[in-house]
DNA sequence: CTGAAAGCGCTTACAG
DNA sequence: CTGAAAGCGCTTACAG
């Protein structure tokens, strides 16, 4: 229908040189007369001619895209805002440089492990972009036997041959728990993530620093898959307590929002009987009632951060780790000092 | 560092066949003897043969890979659940099939051509995906100018030479009307989406429909973004009425709860003195206090059902539409009979 | 500085 | 049924 787009060839016809010169030229190498160049530059443009990234591919062995596998409950990525604010920001830098984002779904590890070989197999991706680092992670063996490049999020707690980007949860999660503590709570809980995820243990981890740190009961520590069910799980069996919490730390929005549910049907007051903070600072939170006092981070930028040292890593330039602002609290008005009512040990039924 | 991976010569030479004959056993081509085929499927088993998506792609002009180019802001993306789910149910056609996505998210319409030209021009997908479809849509023309293969999710307003696999929002927003006018509302409002977008369109002409067959004003209409930051804003705006809707029907979930934060920040009860509906059907909406009645559509199926569609097509199979189940209304605690107090016509000021 | 050629790994007419 | 060859659109040594 439309009329065969042109190629080198015609370049080289119209530019009366051959094509290896012209390959030469556009792509800016050293070695073509000044003149020669501008002549064929010119043809080129004439021509409207413009690349194949299919002829380019194969004789370069380049895919000119980047990979990212998501390993999670759909659920719970839908429920999650980090991962479309992350692929947001690496189409910042990916786009400008022609690079595509090439991404892939799947619901569990063992199809992980396959999706990565067949995106190399199939040489669809220069190198692939590891978030969620687990423990021990058997991506990063994976990843070296099949000879590929990568960029984590995070630092791996094994040996990686690989560039981090790293952004620091700790101070967030510590300065959320520290502003609990100044409201003058004294039994603080977490709602965690996985422990076998890196960020849900270093948010953990943080917790429990600086509730020991305030010479407070680090223990009331509850792990969660994530979701926003799990979270309400978490809740209910914290709110059932004895001597229940007055406060919790949630390790993601969602989880937070529906603890809050929990404590509102179980009679409970937000944030009177129960402060409440997130951690990722979604959109909605900002628009609840109480609004959500979280922990945000910089998605957006790490997204163009992580694209960014992966990209140079291909091209071959040698790349250190690089940090990002740490995350940081925000405090709206889900959390307040704990009321006189909580302070006295109660033992409220949570519902459901 | 590892060995090269053999290619249809290595085998051919094991076989003793020619390359070309490799080929067309490998594609299940007619024309090859039993034995031979036996012999050569043989050989590029032992030596580990997996075809070159690079050589095939250049030789035989396509990517195997399908596009989906996002055209919103970030933020409104991140806090819909649509397209994650979505994704994930084009993956479960994709994957098993060898196909790739390519995900592309600009910030705005004029990115979002050049963005499909570029898709093209680089030949990285041999179809797309249109979502959100707008009133006479700028993007038929483009694609088909550039001669693509596409599906659309719901039905053009202009000429379209693509199939579309159909979701029908009415029947769920007309549920949730005759529901609340069941209740007893008679005052309700719909805060939609942009009325340049189809599917925003059409759940506004459902309300406005069943509105009108219950003899009730249906003018009570608020545009928006589908931000949860604008769901607020016309929500304080309706609540800020004379005469205020005691009940509101929302456009997608996260505005929704945004203006459930609203009505509760302004003194009203939910569901006693607002009633409340959303759209989507998000995680979060069920563990709400009060959780969130919605209408749910299935976006995993719809995601499933495009992918095979497109696959089909471009596979030069004739396709027809698809039509899915329509949405459905899920009833759950934000919505009740209004209370007395609110049938009384009052004056509250939203607090902004 | 420039040309002619081989090669990347496939597919597909064209002969026999 | 099978082989030998050309071609997809680039890149990259190798000569000159």
């Amino acid at each position: 229908m439309s009329k065969p787009r042109p190629t080198i060839a015609d370049v080289a016809k119209a530019a009366g040189v051959s094509k290896g010169l012209v390959s030469f030229a556009l792509n800016d190498r050293p070695g073509v007369s000044p003149e020669t160049r501008t002549r064929i530059l010119e043809a080129s443009r004439e021509l409207g001619w413009t690349p194949s990234l299919r002829g380019r591919s194969l004789s370069s062995d380049k895919s000119f895209a980047l990979g990212l596998v998501i390993a999670r409950n759909p659920e719970v990525v839908a429920s999650d805002s980090f991962y479309t604010t992350f692929i947001a920001g690496t189409e910042k830098i990916l786009a400008p440089q022609g690079r595509a984002l090439v991404l892939s779904m799947v619901p569990n590890e063992i199809l992980e492990a396959d999706t990565y070989r067949k995106l190399f197999a199939d040489g669809r991706v220069d190198g692939v972009i590891l978030t969620d680092l687990r423990s021990n992670d058997n991506r990063l063996p994976l990843l070296t036997a099949l000879g590929v490049q990568a960029v984590t999020l995070g630092r791996p707690d094994v040996e990686s041959p690989y560039p981090s980007v790293l952004l620091d949860d700790g101070p967030g999660i510590r300065d959320a728990v520290q502003h609990l503590v100044e409201l003058g709570h004294t039994r603080i809980a977490h709602v965690g993530g996985p422990s076998g995820m890196l960020h849900g243990g270093s948010r953990r981890a943080s917790f429990i620093a600086q509730m020991t740190a305030a010479r407070l009961d680090p223990s009331l520590v509850v792990e969660t898959d994530f979701s926003a069910a799990d979270g309400a799980r978490a809740t209910s069996e914290l709110l059932g307590l004895n001597d229940r919490p007055t406060a919790i730390v949630y390790s993601n929005d969602s989880m937070a929002i529906a603890g809050i549910g929990v404590a509102r049907r179980a009679g409970l007051g937000v944030p009177d009987d129960l402060s409440v903070t997130g951690f990722d600072d979604i959109e909605i939170g900002r628009h609840l009632y109480p609004s959500l006092t979280t922990v945000a981070t910089d998605a957006l930028e790490w997204g163009s951060r992580a694209a960014d040292v992966l990209l140079q890593l291909i091209a071959g330039v040698k790349v250190d780790d690089v940090s990002l602002p740490p995350a940081r609290l925000v405090i709206r008005e889900s959390t307040a000092a704990p009321s006189v009512r909580s302070r006295i040990p109660t033992n409220h039924t949570a519902a459901r």
